[in-house]
DNA sequence: TATTGTTATACTCTATAACTATA
DNA sequence: TATAGTTATAGAGTATAACAATA
């Protein structure tokens, strides 16, 4: 943006470009603690993590939530139980295996849900109203492969 | 990227679009913690941080590195008092202004800086060694434009 | 004995607010 | 009075390890 002089202008070289990446990545964390601010009370960013995990993937195990969210499973189980104390989602006993409890959305989860991507939309359609569609989806795109080569 | 079978499949909305952003941002935090592994003993994320800033864009204040780095004031003084400690970084005096001392790195700073580098780079090499030096600099441009439009 | 979860403890990062020193 | 920086306090997230219950 503003004026890196020194490095990754014209030719990088492949430390250069790694480091810029990891640099990128140590500031981005900014731009993710703007967006947590926008949450609604009594939902914090780790509790909005469980409810889009499980909407998008369907009812699940904790073990399995918790590699979707790349976090530990004691991690995981302080956050499902947030939630569920709130009523967003139920923990169904699990009919083939008593250890486990299925954990899934309520109707309550959905509108909290729903409320949260309003949320997101409307902050990042604020910052993001310049940039064209094609971009976002090349960004979202990247940063997929970019979890996934992890 | 195993299938996500509703959304963002071929023509994502412009709100599906920004949710899926949010959902990738918070799914980075991931790739975040295992770079954050990576660094030596003494060095937590916020003193790399420092570091990274004062070589990038040279000796400054304490109220710019907080700038620079995207966090209030307080936080960034104590990261600098960490790697002050450890003769990372010199204050010097300020001579237009009592207040201030100017942060810079020592020649102990740059080799650390120097072994972090090495690091990342070998880190991310790992991970992405199967991904062109364009698409890496896309995301690099990418994500310093998604920072600069907060 | 191995696996699934839960809970206690500790560490890092962050922001707000009170405070000190200088302009 | 206003500004630069420090420090005390509190809140969120995370991991490790000890523990309980079931397979």
């Amino acid at each position: 943006m503003g004026g890196c002089p020194v490095t990754t202008s014209t030719a990088p070289t492949t430390a250069g470009r790694y480091e810029e990446l990891a640099r990128q990545l140590t500031g981005i964390g900014a731009v993710k603690r703007d967006l947590a601010r926008i949450l609604p009370p009594e939902c914090p960013p780790g509790a909005a993590a469980v409810l889009t995990v499980l909407d998008r993937h369907g009812e699940m195990r904790l073990s399995r939530l918790a590699a979707f969210m790349g976090v530990d499973i004691s991690v995981t189980s302080r956050h499902v139980a947030h939630v569920a104390d709130r009523g967003w989602i139920e923990r169904r006993a699990d009919p083939g295996d008593g250890r486990c409890r299925i954990l899934r959305l309520t109707p309550a989860g959905d509108a909290l849900l729903a409320e949260l991507g309003a949320r997101y939309t409307e902050a990042l359609e604020r910052a993001l109203g310049d940039w064209s569609p094609q971009d976002v989806d090349v960004l979202n795109t990247l940063l997929a492969r970019l979890r996934s080569s992890f």
